[in-house]
RNA sequence: GGCUGGAUGGCAGAGUGGUUAUGCAGCGGACUGCAACUCCGUGUACGCCGGUUCGAUUCCGACUCCAGCCUCCA
């Protein structure tokens, strides 16, 4: 297996720390608001990245933390009126709805920065100990960025030459401009806990470093995130963790790439994002995940409402194919397994994994027309392999009928109508048939005949 | 300015040193009373200019353009 690690810019072969178990941590979300179509992406990468993973007889300890203190919780608390265990208690809660909504499996462990404080202060005492941090006369304590030799290196930057163009803002309580805060002097009246530096709380990086190596060791297998945390965040806690421990921290660094609206990057601070439960309210969640994996994950993706009507109609094609089928186990070809597989294998090429299952719709549709007796294993393999995506875990109905509820007509009427029709069918009376056809079509209504009978989907 | 990616047919989006990606849309045919679904067939796509090579969309270099990071952001 393939994957491609941002510290060395290139494809590797992955070899896990200790044979057959991965050790996975993935930066998560600041729970002060509602997560939005760029969180998804991640969510959802590294969700299909697990279950794949998983597919393939791993024992996967996957990790995803929740940075619940930090200052625009504590800003938007304030606005809100409302306590910050109440604001962040909420946006936890709306989080997983947004996943479960959109079938991410929950990780097996999601750390909250509130709860570990103690080992948060322990490693920050450590690199104080070793020299790698001090006290400022202010109360914040600074990590001494010069002091780690191996800074920059995720991000092929060089501290010298950071230093000469760069906009990083001149504070008078660092030695050097591009320390960066560990831990907090807490203002009066802000949240705080008490330390030996004074009350305060944790740093955003510091936070990560000191989880990570709680629940998955000095060192391990694969650390993920944002494309945006790269610099400065996954380069502070390299530089937290590889000095304070002496250790690797991570073998392989794993980004997903941008959701962008109109060619710019979908961001909080630009305000050109769209929430998950908005984009919800008027598509399938099965919808979003397709557009999601139709793309590689490191690929930027631009989200338009055009994008989310294209992923539906593809999700379509293979709901079609699955419709009046029984998925049964049984022997089918070992072809589509073997290039899914492959396609896996090289870096989650999830785009290729799915050219790959429309291939075996292909199959499955030929198989149906012909009765070849293959159709019902084709379409379990379909579910098989869609299943280790995330996808096609519906039936065939629920997805193709999907908003039936709200039609202004009841589904004992569309089954009238339909056999009032196949009874004008039948007296060869096609102008009657046509009209009840096309009264349903007015409706969003379209039918679908076979040999089988008439069904119907919704049209949209 | 520094550092990272990227530029593929009408759209989306993989990939490859010489051979069909895939989906949607289009076109022709089959099925159908007509449709829908489906099947079969159908497209001299690889930003621009050089170089390497028997041969480059694929490797190398320059150029143009786009995006990301360098400040909180997934």
């Amino acid at each position: 297996m393939q994957i491609y690690n941002t510290l060395t810019r290139r494809k590797e072969a992955f070899v896990p720390l200790e044979a057959g178990k991965i050790r996975m941590y993935v930066c998560g979300i600041t729970v002060y608001d509602y997560c939005h179509i760029g969180h998804a992406r991640v969510m959802v990468a590294f969700d299909v990245i697990t279950r794949y993973l998983r597919s393939r007889g791993y024992d996967v300890n996957y990790v995803r933390n929740i940075t619940d203190i930090d200052d625009k919780i504590l800003r938007r608390a304030e606005e809100n009126g409302e306590s910050i265990d109440s604001l962040t208690g909420r946006m936890i809660d709306a989080m997983h709805e947004d996943e479960d909504r959109l079938g991410v499996l929950r990780p097996d462990h999601e750390p909250r920065a509130t709860a570990h404080v103690d080992e948060i202060k322990a490693m920050i005492q450590r690199l104080i100990d070793k020299g790698f941090a001090y006290r400022a006369d202010n109360g914040d304590v600074y990590y001494r960025v010069r002091r780690f030799e191996g800074y920059g290196k995720l991000n092929n930057r060089d501290p010298d030459e950071m230093r000469a163009g760069a906009r990083v803002e001149v504070d008078e309580h660092k030695e050097d401009p591009l320390d960066f805060v560990l831990w907090k002097a807490a203002k009066s009246g802000e949240a705080s806990w008490p330390s030996p530096w004074g009350e305060g709380r944790p740093g955003w990086h510091i936070e990560c470093s000191a989880m990570s190596t709680r629940c998955l060791g000095d060192t391990f297998d694969i650390h993920g995130g944002g494309p945006d945390l790269t610099f400065p965040h996954h380069e502070n806690e390299i530089a937290q963790s590889e000095a304070a421990t002496g250790k690797r921290y991570v073998n392989t660094w794993m980004h997903a790439g941008a959701v962008r609206v109109d060619q710019q990057k979908m961001s909080k601070s630009l305000g050109n994002f769209f929430t998950i439960r908005e984009v919800l309210e008027v598509h399938d969640p099965e919808v979003v995940r397709y557009l999601l994996l139709a793309s590689h994950y490191r690929s930027p993706i631009n989200y338009a409402p055009d994008a989310l009507d294209d992923a539906r109609k593809s999700l379509e094609r293979f709901y079609n194919a699955l419709e009046g089928v029984n998925p049964e186990p049984g022997e089918v070809s070992s072809r589509f397994d073997e290039r899914f597989v492959a396609a896996m294998d090289d870096d989650f090429n999830t785009p290729e994994a799915l050219a790959t299952l429309f291939e075996l719709v292909r199959e499955l549709n030929r198989a149906k027309k012909e009765a070849s007796g293959q159709a019902p294993m084709l379409a379990f393999e379909l579910k098989r392999l869609g299943a280790i995506l995330g996808l096609l875990s519906q039936s065939p109905q629920a997805f193709l009928k999907a908003g039936a509820q709200a039609l202004p007509i009841s589904e004992a009427e569309i089954e009238a109508r339909i056999l009032a029709r196949a009874d004008a069918k039948r007296a060869r009376d096609f102008s009657e048939a046509d009209r009840i056809r096309d009264e349903l079509a007015a409706l969003g209504i379209v039918l679908k005949d076979s040999r089988e009978g008439t069904t119907w989907v919704l049209d949209r």
